[in-house]
DNA sequence: GCCGCTAATATGTATAGACATAAGTCCGAG
DNA sequence: CTCGGACTTATGTCTATACATATTAGCGGC
């Protein structure tokens, strides 16, 4: 759980502007360029580096659809000014996760109904349509990890009607099948009811981290899911950096 | 919480290059193009729009950034296939965030100390150094909002003795002073013990959500906060799309 | 068949020049 | 003094060209 301290100035990337990229990257990090400093114009810059304006400009272009520079015509370029704390946070797939630890993993199927919409988020996924409704464990050796409560939208994946999800987990299968090209994921802490604390094995009230992903693709609801984990069995971990702009 | 069904292959964005990125990326999202399957070569696409090289270049290098596509000499350009679940976490300014609801923002500190260092964690931070701890309540209206522990380097913010944190909370100091350029987070549930259950109102056993966070500036660790979200109150929202590579 | 050389090919990087566009500056007309 | 328009400046986009580099296909010799 340390973190090393990471290497700095000491790589010289083969390509130039990449250096140049680098080095002010650096420079913003290290603090010695602050938000709302002007960096060089680019006609310093290339005399600088002694390149053309499109080496510098490559780099200082990537710099800003990163969000550390803002660039203003006329002005300059400017360290843009950090928001808010953004994070890339990985939503494991849940098989690879369990098998990555050096565990079994299965998948225990509940229940499974077809039914008509019932609720905002039902309706949009059906659009017109019946849904599929899922209800399942997630094992990790024998131990329970997740309990999943699924929707799948059959106007997004007919197919799903037919597949026999006690041999394949609906996760799996859409992922295979019905790639999600957008996501919106809620995170919340709740206490879990008795029937769900049966199925996962734990106390009734047990604090449990709830994530609940919906999915698009190409704008049709494919899919909204509700996994709920015992708190002090999973953490989620966001890596990585400023988000600015 | 509705999601309007993006309008696509309507928009004409200015510049070529991005016309370019954004049909192809139009063609990976709605699946015509799927993963492993090779894109046009740039000679093919510098035909199709009437361009140069460049141009084309441009477009597919901001997809193959993105990870949304795989470049390989002498073979293509490939659609990636998507790895990982993986979203972009906004955890926001708390102040901000509590503002932005319309709501008055109060952060109320209770204690705070300098110590010496007692646990792996602490003793990164420290450096060989004391260290500063603050506990404290964020408050919307009248309500506790979030529960804060802090660490913060001496080390790394050696001003940071001398600041009356009842004034400014300490994110919103931190964030001014000495802005983090790595961050791990870890979001977990929990049920409150008595303390600080009091301290955010709620009953006792209550599940929160628990997010902790460790920043560094340069490799230096800055400070570790560990905030306590009563989870009915609470949700995080990430949003966005699929990671690949 | 296997090794190593060569040739072909697609991408990677860079250049110099051109024109477009947005946004300040400055100055003159009213 | 204020409102517009002309000028200036820095970035935004694009072209045509050149050479570098990685990877594969194919061929010749053993």
């Amino acid at each position: 759980m340390n973190k090393p301290a990471p290497i700095v100035e000491a790589e010289a990337p083969a390509a130039l502007h990449q250096r140049i990229r680098t080095d002010i990257e650096a420079k913003i990090l290290s603090g010695e360029l602050g938000p709302g400093d002007r960096i060089p114009f680019e006609h310093e810059l290339t005399e600088l580096y002694g390149c053309s304006r499109m080496t510098v400009s490559k780099a200082i272009s990537a710099l800003a659809e990163a969000g550390l520079i803002e660039r203003r015509r006329r002005a300059g370029s400017f360290v843009a000014r950090p928001r808010v704390h953004s994070a890339v946070l990985d939503i494991p797939d849940l098989r690879s996760e369990i098998e990555g630890r050096g565990q079994d993993y299965r998948f225990e199927l509940i229940s499974t109904v077809q039914r008509a919409p019932d609720g905002v988020a039902e309706v949009e996924l059906a659009g017109g349509r019946t849904l599929l409704a899922l209800r399942g464990v997630h094992y990790a050796d024998a131990r329970p990890f997740a309990l999943e409560d699924r929707l799948i939208s059959l106007r997004a994946a007919p197919e799903a009607a037919r597949v026999d999800f006690g041999e394949i987990s609906p996760g799996a299968w859409l992922l295979e099948h019905i790639p999600w090209t957008e996501a919106e994921n809620r995170i919340a802490a709740m206490s879990v009811d008795a029937a769900d604390a049966r199925l996962l094995a734990i106390p009734t009230k047990t604090a449990c981290l709830a994530v609940e992903r919906r999915t698009w693709r190409g704008g049709v609801g494919v899919t909204r899911v509700r996994q709920l984990f015992p708190g002090e069995a999973y953490d989620l971990v966001a890596r990585f950096g400023p988000s600015r702009g």
